[in-house]
DNA sequence: ACACTATGAGTAA
DNA sequence: TACTCCTAGTGTC
């Protein structure tokens, strides 16, 4: 779930709701709760993220900093006003939070990752308990951030800490560029400077948040599909503008993910095959989860292999 | 009840 | 390379 363009995403509504204003922090499930305190009562200023990290700063020098790790998430409630896309990456097999706006409109969020729905009451319970405020956190809580309108339930993050500027500074320091931070050409060039100076397989420095930061296991996979490059190649080998294409289609395919919801890898689709898309995730990949399936493009088999103790899935007749 | 998996990454050996 | 941490969903017995 968590590459980069869900944690811009996540970023975006911690500005769309939280920024500006006084938070209360806790720690229902009890292993962050000195952090919280910390932080509980202050005023958060603002929200950021870099790659796939998270950075939310508070009044008094007091920086959060989270990772999601591999299943970590982020679940809003409450007033969740946004201008990003509703598309619903969880439509299909996970329920969804219903969102109640400052107008009493009811949508459903696709923002994080909603895995418990209050749609559906137990028999027997209250009506109150439906609309009960804050919500009862459910599952493993390590924070909940709230205000007087949106409430914001941690679960499963790799990381989670407190810092100071100092801290988060040397935290960036170690990331590379970040196509929706890091924007001019310079960025690019650092990135096709640091991939031409390296024997080391393109398929583990997509992966490597100092080459460039954001990309994980899926975005891994198709970018070098849709470049035709086999993920064995050391990035010496390729040519200048070969590298400058990856980082531009890195580039589209997190702007695509943060306004869609989803990684969409398979862009430029219409009608029905683009309905299909959006709604199953086994329609919207090139090579992604589809060992022993034929290549879209070629009909190859799909292959899978293990690469850095990830699944690394390719197509041996596309990619070269 | 238990085993296994996942879009991640740090550390030890 | 292997082990570790974090959580929830799915599949198997």
């Amino acid at each position: 779930m968590p590459e980069g363009h869900s944690v811009h995403r996540i970023a975006r509504q911690f500005e769309a709701n939280f920024a500006g204003r006084t938070v209360s922090a806790s720690s229902p499930q009890g292993r962050f709760t000195v952090g919280a305190a910390e932080i509980d009562g202050r005023r958060m200023l603002r929200t950021f993220a870099v790659g796939k990290q998270m950075f939310a700063e508070f009044e008094g020098d007091a920086w959060l900093r989270v990772h999601l790790g591999m299943y970590g998430a982020w679940d809003f409630a409450g007033d969740v006003s946004t201008t990003l896309g509703q598309t619903g990456e969880y439509s299909t097999r996970r329920p969804q939070v219903r969102i109640e706006d400052s107008r009493g409109e009811t949508s459903l969020s696709s923002i994080g990752a909603p895995r418990r729905t209050r749609l559906r009451m137990a028999e027997g319970e209250q009506e109150s308990e439906l609309t009960a405020w804050p919500p009862e956190p459910v599952g493993a809580v390590r924070l909940r951030l709230l205000t007087d309108a949106t409430c914001a339930d941690l679960r499963g993050p790799t990381a989670c800490e407190l810092l100071d500027a100092a801290a988060v500074e040397r935290h960036l320091a170690k990331l590379g560029p970040d196509p929706l931070v890091d924007r001019g050409r310079a960025a690019e060039e650092r990135f096709v400077s640091r991939v031409a100076g390296k024997r080391t397989p393109i398929g583990i420095l997509l992966m490597d948040q100092s080459v460039v930061a954001g990309i994980g296991n899926v975005y891994r996979a198709e970018i070098l599909f849709r470049a035709g490059i086999d993920p064995h190649r050391p990035g010496s080998s390729l040519s200048e503008d070969t590298a400058r294409g990856l980082w531009r289609d890195w580039a589209k395919l997190l702007k695509i993910g943060v306004e869609v919801g989803q990684m969409m890898t398979i862009d430029g689709l219409r009608g029905k095959r683009k309905a299909d898309a959006l709604r199953n995730r086994d329609d919207r990949h090139w090579v992604y989860g589809r060992a022993g399936l034929p290549c879209r493009v070629c009909g190859t088999t799909v292959a899978l292999e293990e690469m850095q103790a990830r699944k690394l899935y390719w197509c041996p007749g596309c990619q070269h």
